[in-house]
Parts: C-alpha cells; structure tokens; sequence
DNA sequence: TCTGGGGTCCTAGGACCC
DNA sequence: TCTGGGGTCCTAGGACCC
C-alpha cells in the first residue's frame, strides 16, 4: 500500500482520552498517577474512568454505590462530575480543532469529526494526524487520539485502535490490507459504531461475530434480515460514505431537555416547580443560544417505585399557538402541565422539560392579537437575564416558583466535586511562590 | 347482514450514541 | 438503600381518511 492518500475525502475523528478525567488532572496533578473515576450527576453512575481505573475493573455505566467498596480497598479517588470545568475545556479545543481542516462537526463534549474534500494528494494522512494531536496537547494539556479514514465508522474504528499506535495516531488508507483484515478480525461487531448489546446478539445468532464477517455482507440483505442503519453500518465499514456528507452544514438541534436526578425524593409542588423553573430556564437559554423558538413543551415527572425495575416516567405535551424561546412563557407553560400531571403525596426522584417542533426564531412569530411591543419586550428581557448569566454566572439572576435557599432542597448530590477552575474567579488555582 | 384496501400522520417506545 | 443526562433515528401500531 502507498504510503499516501490519493486525492479522496478524509474524515478524521478527534478524542480527547477519559475526557473528565483528563479535565480533573490539568488541575490537580496528584491525580496524575492514582485511579480516578468521575461520577455523574446525582453520583449516581461511573461515567469515566483513568486507564488505572479500567485495568481495576470499574466498569462504564453502573451504579457507584456497587463499587464504592473496590475503590476505598484500591485508593481510587472517585470526583462529582464538574460540567462547568468539562463544558470549557471542551469549547477550548473544539475552538482549536476546528482550524485545522475545512469542515468540523462537533459530535459529543470530548469528540469532533474534522474533513478534508479532497485530502490534499501527496500528504500523509498520519503525520498529518500526529500534528494535530502535538499542537492540541501542547495548547490545551489535554491527551487525545486521532482516527483517520473515508467514513466516519471507519474514522471511529481507527481511533478505536489508535490508543495501540506509538502517536495514538492511526491512519486507516495508509495501512497495508494485512494490517486492515487483522483488525478487522480482531474487533467484535459490539465494538464498532451504531451497534449495541441488541444488534450484537442478533448478529450473534447468525454466526457473525467481528467486523471481518460483517464487512463480507451484502448491505441490501442486511437491511431485509436486520434493519436499515445496520446496512448503513456495512456500507460505511466497506469505504462508502453515507452518515454526514462533507459539506452540508451540522443539522440543527430538533429538541432539548433538561433534567436532573433529586438529591432525595420531594413531594412538595412548590419545590417540583422550582426545579422545572430552573430547567425550562436553562433549556430556553439554550433555545435562544441556537437561535430558533419551540412550538411544543413538555415536562415529565418520574417516581420510582420499590420492586420496579425501571422508574415510572409521566408525560405532559402542550402544542403552543406561536413559536417562542421566551423564558417567562415557556414556564408559565411548564406550571400549567405541573399542575394537571402533578400526584398529590407522591415521592417524585427525578422531574424534566422538553422543548420540541423547533423553528428558526422569528419564523412564523405573531398573529393578529399579539402587540409587536410585546415580543421585543419578551425578547429583550430573555436575553438581559442571559447576558447576567455570562457575565455573573447561573445563580446571579434566575427565574423562581418557590424556593430561595442555596443549594435547594432537590438539589442532586455532587459530594465529590473539584473547583470551577477556569470559569470562577474565586476558584482560581493559586501558585506559591 | 354485509364490513376493502391503501395511504398518511402521529405517538410511544426501542436502540443506540457519548 | 443507593442506577445520568442529552441527544438522534427507526419502527410498530393506532387513528383517520377516501
């Protein structure tokens, strides 16, 4: 094989290493040799782990308190998740990423797609690759791999080996085809993009257990005996690009939801109204951040229940007469559908909002009884509260149903959690001289 | 008493991702 | 006793229509 790519598309697929965990030692480097897992919101699960804390065993996904027992006997430090530290870091080398190719899509909080159309013929893709990732780590401190390929699921499955390459960086068409067909065996179709426990089993009962096997199928009998995406799947593990064509812009966002966990279950309807408040608040922020307005809330209550092994989740939908990302509105809204879904007595572990059917802002705003003063006095006031929010942080102006008290009693628990180290002045590391 | 066939739209739920 | 949060896409089935 050539050691270059010829003038063809490039997908590179950019992954900053157990990113929380990564983001918490930039800050506290007696981290930097121990295990460390980092929990989600609630510490409900493990929702990343250092390579220490893998090679212990702390799996991805399950409950903390199922492995508390393992870290406390192994030293590993276990820290709250800190979404203000991770949010920035991650604007931070997504800003830096984006310059140096045509095309970025931001694809998770840790992971981008960036693409050349064409690849410029006569460079090498991997040394290409090992720039970028020196010049990421050398800004921003944080460790990453690189995956290069012609589509995304191959990009995916190049970074997936890329951890076992001396510059974490791997080149998928500058591989000889000995090399391809060997990793192609040795990784299991549950390793590869787009396919879960389900399909893996059910491809399992068909005998077809590695990527080796199911690069060999034909995509249309895929589709007839399985289903469409995983033919998508094929197509792209054998060099057609289906998912993301390079040039199209990244879709807009269709919905957003905010919900967290309760620190302990709440009866109260005041207090259930001031986290859906909060919410619908951060939602809306988010809704005027993409510029669009929603035509459609919802918000949902979940309890759970003993003996049950999934919580029970109840729903409220209102279509609205116009599109709007106003704050005030939307919640009145949300205090609508609290009211009529709302239990009397019942101990509640976990509330939401939804926010669905979104248009562009001002497509389609107003009708014959709305005074145009009216929406720019909303539109206004929503985006004063916003800029409070840059300039003074969440808590320096916020709308409210009830209660004042910090943190509130619904509070999720976060009991581990390290400073805001680069978005608070107050939590600014101090260096001694 | 008899009671088709085909299309669309909506919704709930599942599967998957990080 | 203690099980995240935020997304996308697809599918099946019901309602409805002609």
């Amino acid at each position: 094989m050539s050691s270059t790519v010829s003038s063809l598309p490039l997908i590179a697929l950019v992954d900053v290493n157990n990113f929380y965990v990564s983001c918490e030692r930039l800050f506290n480097p007696s981290l930097a040799v121990r295990p460390v897992v980092v929990l989600s919101s609630n510490d409900g699960c493990i929702v990343a782990r250092s390579d220490e804390a893998k090679a212990l065993g702390f799996p991805m996904g399950d409950p903390w308190f199922r492995w508390r027992m393992l870290a406390r006997r192994s030293g590993t430090i276990a820290l709250s998740s800190n979404y203000e530290l991770y949010g920035d870091m991650s604007r931070r080398i997504m800003r830096l990423a984006s310059g140096f190719s045509d095309g970025q899509e931001i694809y998770s909080i840790d992971e981008c797609f960036l693409s050349w159309h064409p690849f410029p013929s006569g460079r090498s893709a991997t040394r290409t690759g090992e720039a970028i990732r020196a010049d990421l780590e050398r800004w921003t401190g944080l460790p990453v791999k690189i995956g290069l390929a012609g589509t995304r699921t191959l990009a995916k499955l190049a970074t997936h080996w890329a951890r076992t390459r001396p510059g974490s960086v791997l080149a998928w068409p500058e591989l000889s085809p000995e090399e391809q067909a060997e990793i192609l065996c040795r990784t299991p179709v549950s390793a590869l993009w787009g396919i879960g426990p389900n399909r893996a089993r059910r491809l399992g009962q068909d005998g077809i257990r590695n990527a080796a096997d199911l690069v060999c199928c034909d995509p249309g009998r895929i589709a007839d005996r399985f289903d469409r995406p995983l033919a998508q799947t094929v197509h792209e593990l054998q060099g057609r690009p289906l998912f993301g064509s390079h040039s199209s812009p990244p879709p807009a966002r269709q919905s957003i939801l905010s919900s967290r966990s309760f620190g302990s279950p709440v009866t109260d309807p005041t207090l259930l109204a001031d986290s859906l408040c909060v919410y619908m608040g951060r939602a809306a922020e988010k809704l005027r951040g993409d510029g669009a307005s929603a035509l459609t809330v919802g918000i949902w209550l979940e309890n759970r229940q003993r003996g049950r092994s999934r919580p029970v989740r109840e729903w409220r939908l209102q279509g609205l007469a116009r599109p709007t990302s106003d704050s005030r509105s939307l919640i009145a809204v949300a205090l609508d559908l609290l009211a009529s879904l709302h239990e009397p007595g019942l101990p509640y572990t976990k509330s939401g909002v939804y926010l669905g059917d979104l248009v562009p802002a001002g497509a389609g705003s107003g009708n014959l009884f709305d005074h145009p003063d009216a929406i720019g006095r909303e539109d206004r006031l929503s985006r004063l509260v916003d800029e409070i929010h840059r300039r003074f942080g969440p808590r320096g102006l916020g709308y409210g149903a009830g209660g004042l008290a910090h943190p509130p009693a619904w509070h999720p628990k976060r009991d581990f959690r390290s400073p805001a180290y680069t978005t608070d002045w107050h939590h600014l590391p101090l260096v001694r001289a």
